[in-house]
RNA sequence: UGCCCUGUAGCUCAGUGGUAGAGCAGGUGACUGUUAAUCACUUGGUCGUUGGUUCGAAUCCAACCGGGGCAGCCA
């Protein structure tokens, strides 16, 4: 009896098998006179099956039509291959074309630019670089469950559609039922909001964290993973105007536990992609990134830097360097100055902590100094931020005074404000960008590419 | 949003004022085990678009459109 096979496992395999199907697509084809070769791959892994077609099989002068991106279906034996190369291969005994490609297929058994294999992303997933990537997507998705899921923390989900226009993490995207070329207006002419689907303005999140700290002081330790929106103009190889982003959230934490908690959780998916990636992460390291495995493993052997903003300010401004953008203490680092921390001065993850307040949002921790807040990111070479996070202020007074100071309407956080009326606890988290964290694993360097069908500005036609 | 680079065959590119090229892919043929197979032959182009300069423009100029990079914003 024959038996459909995944490739991942006939590839595994520890004997010989008298019948078998494999199903997929072919990726090249190699002739002869009297029989071919045919490499498969259906996505289970990177590796091909090499599939061995004799002129004996009856159909043999239609099978012209399994070319380069056909799809096929291949019943035949499981053998020790006779040539170098592969342990395995199939000697077939019936193949039949499923679907036929014509000239026009755009995959060529030779590299593409990834700039090419965006313009075509309903079919790169078919290409090694893809399919590896996307691969290493699912596990790592897993992974990140994984990892909470052992630590007691419950997934939670926070709306998609919120009604704050003030998060303060950017441009939103605006959700509306109502008729854009005649919306209703109301006596001044301005449009009228209360006619909207939700009876108000309403906007795609650009972060659950607000949502977050509600369940996390309920149900102890949550964290949240799913799409945000931001509908900022950036045109970097690092934004993305839809992306995934993992929040953790922790009652009874205080700031550096949730940086040991970045920091485990950082090196916990690493170790786990590893463990269940290797074959991928193997081709990344090969033709992406040859750097990348000994970064992965130079990342996980040891802790990561750990220091204050103001500590990182004095080593910027003491290096020698000269940076395009000016370094004084109470302005934000910038790019050039978090890539000398992570990539010159220290060649590790950094964790920088303590943000001069003036700088940060109202719901972060003001410490004892009342010019800092407890606000930490982590920084990786070649990437630069993948993790913001903070204590958040638990003191119903201070939070209140520092949304007076930002302009930050208390009516439209009344909810918010009320979880530090009503049996406040201390509290952290951090987000970190799913996609970056994708980035820094696999060594592609651009957001586009670890992305399945990527939204940037001006771009979510496919 | 600012600055910079770029657009020639399906893909990757050469061609800097005189009428279009290569490699790969595709097609045809050869080859008894190949590994991005190899060898021979071969199809394929309004040189991003529009306008201008010139006897003549892929080449020079302008505008527009597309792609990319860096910076800001952030994850």
């Amino acid at each position: 009896m024959q038996t459909r096979f995944s490739i991942v496992d006939l590839l595994q395999s520890e004997e010989a098998k008298s019948l078998v199907t494999v199903q997929g697509w072919v990726r090249t084809r190699r002739d002869s006179k009297t029989f071919f070769f045919l490499e498969l791959n259906d996505g289970s892994c990177l590796a091909n099956i090499q599939i061995v077609v004799n002129d004996n099989l009856l159909n043999f002068s239609q099978l012209g039509a399994a070319s380069t991106g056909a799809s096929v279906s291949v019943v035949g034996a499981l053998v020790a291959s006779q040539g170098k190369g592969q342990r395995w291969e199939i000697q077939a005994e019936s193949v039949e074309v499923l679907g036929e490609v014509d000239d026009r297929f755009p995959l060529q058994k030779k590299r593409h630019s990834v700039e090419f294999l965006r313009e075509i992303a309903h079919l790169r997933p078919r290409t090694n670089l893809f399919g590896a990537v996307f691969r290493v997507r699912s596990k790592l998705a897993f992974a990140i469950h994984s990892f909470f899921n052992q630590r007691d923390f419950f997934y939670v989900n926070t709306p998609i559609v919120t009604a704050s226009d003030c998060e303060g993490a950017g441009e939103m995207f605006r959700v509306s039922t109502l008729d854009i070329d005649n919306p209703p207006r109301s006596e001044d002419g301005a449009v009228d909001d209360s006619k909207d689907f939700f009876g108000r303005s309403t906007y795609l999140t650009v972060s659950g964290q607000l949502e977050g700290e509600a369940m996390a002081t309920a149900l102890g330790k949550i964290y949240t993973f799913g799409p945000t929106f931001r509908a900022e103009n950036s045109h970097t190889s690092r934004h993305a105007s839809e992306f995934w982003m993992v929040e953790p959230e922790m009652a009874f934490c205080d700031l550096k536990q949730d940086m040991d908690l970045a920091e485990d959780f950082v090196k916990g998916v690493i170790k786990d992609v590893l463990d269940t990636c290797s074959e991928d992460l193997a081709f990344f390291s090969k033709f992406v990134d040859k750097g990348l495995l000994d970064r992965l493993n130079f990342v996980l052997d040891r802790p990561f830097v750990r220091l204050s903003y103001t500590e990182a300010v004095d080593i910027l401004l003491e290096c020698g360097q000269s940076f395009e953008h000016k370094v004084s203490w109470g302005a934000n680092l910038q790019s050039e100055h978090e890539r000398y921390l992570t990539e010159e001065h220290f060649k590790s993850p950094v964790t920088v902590y303590d943000y001069p307040k003036i700088i940060k949002p109202f719901y972060m921790r003001v410490n004892d100094d009342d010019k800092t807040v407890g606000a930490m990111d982590v920084l990786v070479p070649g990437i630069g931020e993948i993790v913001g996070g903070s204590q958040r202020e638990e003191r119903l007074e201070i939070l209140q005074q520092r949304m007076k100071e930002l302009g930050v309407e208390e009516d439209e956080y009344k909810w918010y404000v009320d979880l530090r009326r009503f049996g406040s606890v201390p509290h952290s988290g951090f987000g970190l960008g799913f996609e970056r964290l994708l980035m820094f694993v696999t060594g592609v360097s651009n957001i586009r590419d670890v992305i399945p069908f990527p939204r940037t500005p001006g771009n979510a036609g496919l």
